[in-house]
RNA sequence: GGGCGUAUAGCUCAGAUGGUUAGAGUGCUACAUUGACAUUGUAGAGGUCCCAGGUUCAAUUCCUGGUACGCCCACCA
């Protein structure tokens, strides 16, 4: 049987790529779970777990999202094939300050509005909007890059699981006092309005006048400073210590007049004032500057705050009160030159603290603020403090980094890390979850989370009859129903079912309880409503009978019947109960289609009844509902306006995609995860957090290995950036060369941590491979016979080739495991595609086309084990080409191949496969002889090798010598011979090639040629002999280098020998 | 100011616990071309391994110092 479909001459991935990922996704084989029940991997087979840095939602993916994407997934990949359970878990970040901030400035240019224009409601809505839109954008994107991602399990960090998991993790770190409020210094941007974390302050390099003046006439000396408008809050005047000129001031007191507003002064020593600049002394403005708020906590000075969040002086100081701060600075300078009191201005370079998303100058100022502790010993963390465990968990290689210099850049970073700021004054993102309610704050201590969900369909359900108090039991259409959606329930993490009482309810119950096993408590109070005189009829029936109900059902009295106001007080009694006896649990609630409206009705605070009908459960779905501490019902309380840094909710990321704070299955099998990749610029924003954050609520580690790749440059080793005009778009790259083409170049050709630059040119080289490797596969499936192909290989009927080509196969194999598992990518694909190329695709088919033994099943065995090593690197054109080979399965899920298989081979066929190499090597010499002495392709040549004692073996191999490209017509191989005079030599590895040239050649040139070739070998020589006869080299160097070098001398002087007679034979 | 990284072919980058005639891709040059592939084949040219010292029998590799570029952190009152 031959292959009788023709592929396309060339590899166009366009025609592939968006079907064959359409095929892997449809298959589900992604989820670990689905590879388990389809006996792709043991349901107890070690797990490999990687959680993908979420993108920011601010932008469509960029190249380094490719190197991220491209990385991970060949991690992924190749655990996945070597039967790991293994899980990718696929998620987006909110990135609150940063799309707040893209999101006002559109509305700023589109509509010339601001945030405060709109108002909170109207703003978030747009925020929203533009968050799906992106959102759907790089989901697609990522999809596009070939990552083989657990859709099932996608995550967003301000989705409504996270949003719980964020709320616990505050709650519980508020309850063990690592967060709390304080009156701080932060840093304030006047534009934002809002807090920065010290790590989104960004320094830019600015002009500055260096002002000395002097308070006042009756303060003894000058003091310089770049911001004479701070001077108002003056509570101090620091000086060194040492500083003889200043010395006896210390400990006094000064209370003067400073352009019209009154400062009282302390003289204080502190060691941190330099002496040499301005005049040695220093005024200290404790609420403006963080330096001095240092020395006045230490002073117990106090604490006048001079600007306002405006950016504005603040009231109560004089005439400057209401001012920018900039005009403040000019008329305080101007009043200084006035009294005489400025000594000197001075132009200096001044690092400006500025906001890194909007670059306004950052203004410190005192506010009240939330922050997390990162000194605070605790108890849970036996005794050690978030920062104290986060620098151990280092330090004993429980994470470890990968470049391992990160690992010192992390504990640098770790140990002068200050207590974490998590407020921020923005509108998007996760909200404090701290109410008020005049001054009561309340913190929630509990959340119990209720999970509604119907009753299965019964027979009545099905024939549209209502059915009250009616005891109908499940049908086998709504058993058959649940059954197939029982994975909305599964390892969700629930302690309990409370359940109606109506059989119906109960049998719902029981059936899902079978995956679940947690207690069931039936509840009354859930029973289905009473429809009085309307049980048992059929809807449509009551529709003709009674439209006036359907005008108002919530007024209308139905005979005998309950109303919904009576149904509501029921789910308050229930909700009472649930408080009381199940609070802080997640709860399954199976109820009835009435009583499943009203408590949605409920729980929104709805009191509106025209809006029952926007209330509805259909079967199978559920609607979650938390409750915290004991308030179903906030109006009465005032949610804080301000939310979370957004590192608040990534820093939880790798164990809030995994359920928490729910008991979940997800979280037993897959924390901690083994490995994080991401680019090194975040380690400290991003990692440091995620390890205090999982060390704080699960007590482990969030992940074994953390590898940090570089950044992407243009071509000229510059940031890629959309203002700079040079970036390039990878979706752009992915339409125009492929997915694969664009992973293997941004795979190979760099390194763990180091940037790498790319350009269009290498991106087309890595096209042409992935072309390279089609056109292999399409000449290997269009040559072999396939009923041969599946026969065993016999490895007595191995020829020299085939053994060559098996162990370099073994070769590749064992290398590319051992280079993938310790994170050398770029290395493994360099071998791999050296191997494809040069090894496989240059010489062993080339030498398959005349060499008549069986290699059908040699050349599909070895094309089969090279689509499963390339399909981490390539997935698309792999299983593409998988695919022509055999429809039914899927390499995706192929085991990954095995070295040993080639190993047994190579040794059974009892070949050496070295001698392959000495073939090679005399083809290539021969091919040389031919390119340097200019004879034509057309022009077949006479070959002579003196071979010694590999001449029966080269007669062996003659058919090849003659038919790779040598055009070789008569070949004579023999022991040892006479060498005709006018011929082209070589030699190689002891044997002499001879081709005879007769008249081809000019003499003069060739014996010039021959000498300069002597002239190098000679020096070669010549610095070997020098080394040898060096008795300090003999004495220390070892015995292998010592004979390595004599070999090394012998070859060379071998050669210079075998040149001289022959150049002397040249007549 | 402190710390880290990088410097190897025209370009992009590998490399070795110190001993190689220093590698790959791309680019360049020459030749070839209907039978898997011009997204190709064959061959070739191309390197003071940034500089200066040191250690060593031996340094492109290790150490010290310098230069250039890049990054991180701190701070500039």
């Amino acid at each position: 049987m031959t292959f009788n479909k023709e592929l396309p001459k060339a590899y166009n991935s366009q025609d592939y790529e968006d079907q064959i990922y359409q095929k892997w996704e449809e298959s589900g084989l992604f989820n670990p779970e689905v590879c388990v029940a389809q006996g792709i991997c043991q349901k107890n087979a070690e797990t490999y777990t990687i959680v993908l840095p979420p993108p920011n939602i601010t932008d469509k993916l960029h190249l380094g999202h490719g190197v991220m994407i491209a990385i991970e997934d060949i991690l992924i990949r190749y655990y996945r094939m070597n039967g790991y359970r293994t899980l990718w878990i696929p998620g987006t970040d909110h990135a609150a300050i940063a799309t707040q901030n893209v999101v006002e400035k559109k509305l700023l240019k589109e509509e010339n509005k601001t945030r405060h224009d709109l108002g909170r409601e109207k703003f978030l809505e747009k925020v929203w909007e533009f968050v799906r839109n992106t959102q759907s954008t790089i989901l697609q994107q990522i999809r596009k890059s070939g990552a083989s991602l657990d859709w099932s399990r996608e995550a967003f960090t301000l989705d409504d699981q996270r949003q719980k998991a964020v709320r616990r993790m505050f709650v519980e770190m508020y309850q063990e006092g690592v967060i709390y409020q304080g009156y701080r210094l932060v840093n304030w941007c006047p534009r934002c309005q809002s807090t920065l974390s010290d790590d989104e302050v960004d320094h830019q390099e600015t002009s500055a006048k260096f002002y000395t003046f002097q308070y006042s006439k009756d303060f003894p000396f000058a003091i310089s400073t770049t911001r004479p408008e701070t001077k108002l809050g003056d509570t101090a005047v620091a000086v060194n210590p040492k500083d003889k000129r200043y010395q006896k001031y210390i400990g006094q007191q000064f209370d003067l007049d400073f352009c019209g507003v009154t400062l009282h002064l302390k003289i204080i020593g502190d060691p941190q004032v330099d002496m040499k600049l301005g005049t040695g002394a220093l005024g200290v403005t404790p609420a403006h500057s963080m330096i001095d708020y240092e020395m006045a906590m230490k002073n117990k000075l106090e604490i006048v705050k001079v600007i306002n969040e405006e950016g504005r002086i603040e009231d109560g100081m004089g005439n400057f009160s209401g001012l920018s701060v900039l005009v403040a600075r000019q008329r305080i300078v101007d009043q200084l030159r006035d009294s005489e009191l400025l000594i000197n201005e001075e132009d200096i370079n001044n690092n400006l603290s500025i906001c890194y998303r909007c670059d306004t100058a950052i203004e410190p100022l005192p506010s009240k603020q939330w922050f997390v502790s990162v000194d605070k010993k605790l108890k849970r963390l036996n005794g050690k403090s978030l920062k104290e465990a986060a620098i151990d968990v280092a330090k004993k290689q429980k994470v470890k980094f990968t470049p391992d210099r990160f690992y010192k850049r992390y504990i640098d970073w770790m140990e002068n890390l200050h207590d974490w700021c998590i407020s921020r004054q923005i509108w998007f993102g996760h909200q404090l979850p701290v109410w008020y309610k005049g001054d009561e704050v309340w913190v929630p201590k509990k959340d119990t989370e209720l999970v509604l969900t119907r009753h299965a369909l019964t027979d009545w359900n099905q024939k549209g009859i209502i059915q009250g108090k009616t005891d109908v039991p499940l049908d086998e259409l709504g058993i058959e129903d649940l059954k197939s959606k029982l994975n909305i329930f599964k390892e969700q993490g629930f302690d309990l079912i409370i359940c109606s009482p109506l059989m119906r309810a109960r049998q719902t119950a029981e059936i899902i309880n079978e995956e679940l096993g947690v207690p069931i408590i039936i509840e009354d109070l859930l029973k289905e409503r009473n429809y009085g005189v309307f049980e048992g009829r059929k809807v449509a029936d009551i529709k003709k009978a009674f439209p006036e109900y359907y005008q108002d059902k919530i007024n209308y009295k139905v005979e005998q019947a309950e109303t919904y106001q009576d149904l509501s007080v029921r789910v308050k009694n229930f909700l009472d109960k649930v408080i009381k006896e199940h609070s802080d649990k997640k709860i399954l609630v199976i109820s009835h289609h009435a009583m499943v409206r009203t408590f949605q009705m409920v729980m929104n605070g709805e009191t509106d009844n025209q809006k029952l009908s926007d209330y509805k459960l259909p079967f199978g779905e559920v609607a979650s509902y938390h409750i915290l501490d004991d308030k179903y019902d906030l109006s009465d309380w005032q949610q804080d306006t301000d939310s979370l840094d957004t590192w608040f909710s990534s820093g939880m990321w790798t164990f809030s995609t995994l359920g928490w704070p729910d008991k979940t299955a997800d979280l037993k099998n897959y924390h901690p995860t083994q490995m994080l990749e991401t680019g090194y610029e975040i380690i400290t924003l991003w990692v440091s957090r995620m390890i205090m954050m999982t060390l704080f609520a699960m007590k482990e580690i969030p992940f074994e290995d953390v590898y940090l790749h570089g950044m992407v440059l243009d071509k000229d080793g510059k940031k890629m950036s959309k203002s700079k005009g040079n970036g390039i778009d990878p979706f752009d790259i992915i339409s125009k060369y492929g997915a694969d083409a664009m992973r293997l170049s941004l795979v190979i050709g760099s390194t763990p941590g180091n940037d790498t630059r790319l350009s269009e040119d290498k991106i087309a080289a890595f096209r042409n491979f992935t072309n390279k490797l089609w056109n292999i596969a399409r000449y290997i499936l269009s040559s072999i016979d396939f009923d041969k192909a599946s026969e065993e290989i016999d490895p007595k009927s191995c020829s020299l080739s085939d053994g060559w080509i098996l162990d370099k196969m073994s070769e590749l194999i064992t290398n590319t495991r051992k280079n993938i598992e310790e994170y050398k990518f770029s290395l493994a694909g360099e071998q791999m595609r050296d191997f494809t190329w040069n090894d496989l695709a240059d010489w062993y088919v080339e030498v398959s086309k005349f060499e008549k033994t069986n290699k059908d099943a040699i050349l599909l065995m070895i094309l089969k084990d090279l689509l499963k090593l390339w399909h981490p690197y390539m997935p698309f054109v792999t299983e593409t080409i998988w695919q022509e080979i055999d429809s039914n399965s899927m390499l995706m899920v192929e085991q990954y191949p095995d070295s040993k298989v080639y190993d047994k081979l190579v040794k059974k066929a009892k070949l050496q496969t070295a001698d392959f190499d000495l073939v090679k090597n005399i083809i290539t010499a021969i091919r040389n002889i031919r390119a340097e002495y200019q004879i034509k392709p057309a022009q077949k040549i006479k070959v002579i090798l003196h071979a010694g004692k590999k001449a029966e073996l080269l007669k062996a191999q003659s058919e090849i010598i003659k038919n790779l490209f040598t055009r070789i017509d008569i070949l004579e191989i023999e022991v040892s011979g006479d060498k005709p005079g006018q011929a082209a030599m070589a030699a190689v590895q002891g044997v002499e090639i001879i081709v005879p040239l007769a008249e081809l050649i000019d003499i003069a040139k060739e014996k010039d040629r021959i000498s300069k070739r002597i002239d190098e070998l000679q020096k070669l020589a010549k610095g070997i002999d020098a080394k040898l006869g060096n008795d300090a080299f003999k004495k220390n160097a070892p015995a292998a280098i010592i004979t390595k070098e004599n070999e090394k001398l012998a070859a060379y002087l071998d050669e210079a020998e075998r040149l001289k007679k022959q150049s002397e034979n040249l007549k």
